[in-house]
RNA sequence: GGGCCGUUAGCUCAAUGGUAGAGCAGUAGGCUUUUAACCUAUUGGUUGAAGGUUCGAGUCCUUCACGGCCCA
């Protein structure tokens, strides 16, 4: 994979990982420090490419004669990406900080003696750092007429090819900072991430939600049914569980007095990686006293309907996903479980609904797996996950959930077997999950004890027994309403991202491998 | 966990079982408005790892590692 030269100067133990062109640049950095100018850190940039770019880009409105008759000067630093020498002058192309790209002109008669000859020594991947005039160039194009360049960070190993870049996934996954350096939509991904969480923190803040920190680390792992990471506390000696959702400890809160607050924070679970998982992601939990969730249905859809037209190139409200034009504007659509499922399976009738035995023979005709141990409340969700969910595409509120599968839900007036749960379902993907919160001790050791046995039969995604949790509800819960929205999940589908790797920065990979 | 595909120079990719190549990058030289700059010359390889078949393996077989896509 690489080669093993002997002539070059890695520090004794480090990997020796070196190919020629490292070897070169190792000694052009040598050089740098026999002179002292390896590594300066007293540049400072008074501009930056995308601010120049956006206020004189206009070729019509700055010629090259209006660009010549200002006499403002503009320090820059950025990294070389490309260079076109053509004996005592060159075209350099930088990026910044700004992540705009924009084009030097060095003339070896305009800088100071002997800068030019340095710089023709210097490498795609350099930093630097350059003061100039504005200029536009015979073809138009916007550029920096060098008077001073400086060697700020010499770069050791090459950057990827510039004409097609850096494809490889893995390496794109595994060296994101590479990745970021070439591939400017990359970047963009990130940036909107930034946005979105941004516009969402405001959403609640304005709302009169307090964001609030619970802890990572669990003695007892609930609030979702999923596998936990475990780790160890050294000096208590004591096993932690990371959490996998902070449900419990904000409802905690409420009990507290703090009856409106949220959280944005990473959640672990122990399960597979794919496209869509990734052991560690991010999740917004929000709680709110004295609202029901049919509220919360309200605010998720209000807080959609502005997310989307916030951000750019969004503004109509219609949001391109994988080839689908998805529109996120007015009401979203509503059916329950039970009318999606029947809908889907015509051989199921509404007496079915709750018979095990009949959803059993259903599942099994559609080859789904079905466990002697689950009732029909979680033989009704694998029908619906295996048979509609993927289907629904365009935002739709799926409501009623069967009270087994919701041990934390309030149950429903109309029918105590159902909880008053919704999730919303976009792209055929569960983008939020949400319902009335159960604030009966009694009702809720109840569901406890029935994860308990469930996982004594072997389910170990069933959660625990909360026993101090059952003490806070004791003291009273507010009625209360709560949602969970998956950040990473959102941010991809106003992103057009097909993988959730795409929106992490440093996704989950095996460790890599080195001989 | 299962299936399919991939892993060749720093990067992007070629190569009927028969001498491992190209472009970019690099190196040396030329070129004072270029745009994947151009011109001349040129360096660079444990073909992911380990076995096997064969006179001969980047290519065929087995196992493993990592990744991608699909499924559970």
């Amino acid at each position: 994979m690489t080669e093993r030269k002997d002539k070059t100067e890695a520090p004794e133990g480090a990997e020796v990982d070196e190919n020629r062109l490292i070897a070169e640049r190792r000694e052009k950095l040598h050089d740098l420090r026999e002179l002292g100018e390896a590594y300066p850190n007293d540049f400072r940039v008074g501009a930056d490419a995308a601010t120049l770019l956006e206020r004189f880009g206009d070729a019509d409105d700055w010629d090259q004669a209006a660009l010549e008759a200002r006499e403002e000067g503009y320090s820059l630093a950025g990294r070389i990406l490309s260079r076109r020498i053509m004996g005592k002058a060159s075209f350099v192309h930088i990026q910044d900080g700004s992540g705009a790209r924009i084009q030097l002109y060095l003339r070896r008669d305009d800088l100071p003696e002997g800068v030019y000859r340095s710089f023709k020594q210097w490498d795609i991947g350099d930093i630097v750092g350059v003061t100039g005039r504005l200029m536009r160039t015979r073809t138009g194009e916007l550029s920096l007429h060098a008077s001073d360049i400086r060697l700020l960070t010499k770069a050791l190993r090459p950057l990827p090819e510039k004409w097609h870049g850096l494809t490889d996934q893995e390496m794109r996954y595994r060296q994101r900072y590479v990745d970021l350096i070439v591939n400017p939509e990359v970047r963009e991904t990130f940036v909107r991430r930034s946005l979105i969480v941004r516009a969402i923190r405001h959403y609640f803040d304005a709302h009169g939600f307090l964001e609030v920190e619970t802890p990572m680390m669990h003695h007892i792992p609930g609030g979702a049914t999923a596998r936990p990471f475990v780790t160890h506390h050294n000096a208590l000696d004591l096993d932690l569980y990371l959490r996998v959702a902070p449900e419990l400890h904000l409802k905690r809160l409420l009990v507290g007095g703090l009856e409106k607050v949220y959280e944005i924070n990473r959640n672990f679970r122990n399960e597979g990686v794919s496209t869509r998982h990734n052991p560690e992601f991010t999740m917004l939990e929000f709680y709110w006293a004295h609202a029901d969730y049919d509220d919360l249905i309200r605010l998720t859809q209000d807080l959609l309907n502005r997310l989307v037209t916030k951000l750019p190139g969004m503004a109509d409200g219609q949001v391109e996903y994988q080839g689908e034009t998805i529109d996120f504007t007015g009401d979203f659509e509503r059916v329950t479980v039970v009318e999606a499922v029947l809908a889907h399976y015509d051989e199921l009738f509404p007496e079915d609904v709750k018979d095990a035995d009949r959803l059993g023979e259903v599942c099994r005709s559609h080859d789904i797996h079905v466990d002697d141990a689950w009732g029909w409340g979680r033989r009704l969700m694998e029908l619906f996950e295996a048979g509609v969910e993927h289907r629904l595409v365009q935002p739709t509120f799926v409501t009623h959930y069967p009270i087994e599968v919701s041990p934390l839900s309030r149950r429903s007036e109309s029918d105590p077997d159902f909880a008053d749960r919704f999730e919303l379902i976009v792209a055929g993907r569960e983008i939020a999950n949400g319902f009335s919160e159960l604030n009966d001790p009694e009702d809720q050791a109840e569901r406890f004890r029935a994860q308990a046995s469930a996982r004594d039969a072997g389910d170990a995604e069933a959660m625990h027994f909360d026993q101090d949790y059952i003490r806070a509800l004791e003291y009273g819960m507010p009625p209360a309403a709560g949602e969970g929205i998956g950040i990473d999940r959102l941010v991809m589908l106003l992103t057009d991202s097909a993988s959730i790797r795409d929106v992490l920065l440093f996704p989950y990979l095996r460790p890599e491998v080195r001989d």
